[in-house]
DNA sequence: TTGAGCAAGGGTATTCAGTACCCTCCCGCG
DNA sequence: CGCGGGAGGGTACTGAATACCCTTGCTCAA
């Protein structure tokens, strides 16, 4: 399509493109994809991506990974985004926008997303290897908001729920995304998925993005209300007697 | 937590106890810990055991199930928990008791529950595994939830997220008794973690079984800060300085 | 220019999980 | 007595994954 000849302003680099890694997973899929995954041998891909056998385990150590090729970026690039992340930061908000990440690589490969998802539906090893992906990208974001709750008394805990929360969300944004072939834009569906978490869990400010609030109005707010009250609650008085989203 | 029947067995039978299979586990168990899991083969375990090797895959479909030998019973009991639920239970606390059959599975074996959290820390494939049945519960209680959410309008997300926040609750406070070695009692912790999501996803209803919002002091709080302050630093003062847990 | 070094890929043999197929007991029942 | 069925045993086979070694081609320094 665009020749990529001059370094494109990307975030993702993944400017030096392994020809033969891509030739793998393109034969297997389309094995896969005639035939089945569990009918598809090893020795079937690398026959027809034309490549020696060994050479298909030096880039994927199972067969498995070759269904999802760059869920092992996209781990890292979460890492990064994490430990990037400033101390004044919501940490709730920046583990949305972590959540995000994984969305943009699915949104990036509308049809390829599509027939794995159709793949990972069908064959049971394929679904336990997703979980356990999905379990690490979970692990990661608790990890980040483990720290940032260190120093609250159930910290641990709220970090660990919240973190599942937010996958839970982002998954079920996706997959409606998925079974409906991959039309359209899911970025608002999972938008949604998320604030609608953030609301329940930590309710404070819904902005796009960063959800920071600037600082226009320095007004002070007084807010007076009984001890029983539930915190959720009074966020939500708050922020609607503000007007804020 | 109630399962006070007459006869013993509450909801596990396990009377037709297959005295094969209990074997195949010990000796599964015995080598595993002895040498490690990958170091041990299928020959290994039949041999100890004193059967053949095709008894081994009569009992177990594949290597890792022989260490997970009563999840499928226990997700049967879940599933058959779920279903015989009354349309007026609080679905919520109906999703934490199923949550604790898992857990009363892990506290009747103790000293096995804690050597097999050995085993899946060190083996990637064991976790893997691991996570898949996890999984299998999570989809459990969200289907049920699903159903009984039906009419709320985003009744499937927030099926969804709640079984997945039911189930890092419960697994925070079970990897915390297995993490001390499985002394002592876990579900005092595991109530106080599921009573933590009971009140911050349905703070609406805190019924019977765990809610301690516990409206002893209707004192006021009267709350003063900027508007630019974010709320989530607000919230955490607010939290802090009351002392909630 | 040449040769050392090294990175990338290829090829083959081996291990082991998992499956298919068939065999032998054993036990009850007609 | 024969028969049928279930529980267990044994063997051969497929295929994923690994170990080990070979070839090719490129770079860089002597």
């Amino acid at each position: 399509m665009s020749e990529a000849r001059d370094p494109l302003p990307g975030v993702t680099p993944a400017q030096p493109k392994p020809p033969m890694r891509e030739a793998l997973v393109d034969a297997a899929f389309e094995l896969f994809l005639a035939r089945g995954y569990e009918q598809t041998t090893i020795d079937d891909i690398v026959s027809l991506a034309g490549v020696g056998r060994r050479s298909f385990f030096r880039y994927f150590p199972s067969k498995e990974d070759v269904v999802f090729p760059d869920h092992e970026r996209c781990l890292a690039d979460m890492t990064e985004f994490l430990a990037a992340s400033a101390d004044t930061d919501d940490p709730v908000a920046r583990v949305c926008d972590a959540a995000r990440l994984v969305l943009r690589m699915y949104a990036e490969k509308p049809a390829f997303s599509v027939q794995r998802y159709g793949l990972t539906r069908q064959v049971p090893g394929l679904r336990t290897y997703e979980v356990s992906v999905v379990w690490k990208y979970e692990r990661t974001l608790a990890e980040y908001l483990r720290v940032r709750f260190a120093d609250r008394p159930d910290g641990k805990l709220r970090a660990n729920v919240l973190a599942a929360s937010v996958v839970a969300a982002h998954n079920h944004a996706l997959r409606d995304w998925l079974r409906a072939g991959g039309k359209g834009d899911p970025t608002e569906a999972v938008d949604r998925a998320l604030s609608f978490v953030r609301q329940t869990w930590s309710p404070e400010a819904d902005g796009p993005g960063g959800g920071q609030t600037a600082g226009e109005s320095e007004d002070v707010v007084v807010v007076i209300t009984k001890r029983s009250t539930p915190m959720w609650r009074v966020v939500r008085e708050v922020e609607s007697s503000l007007g804020e989203n």
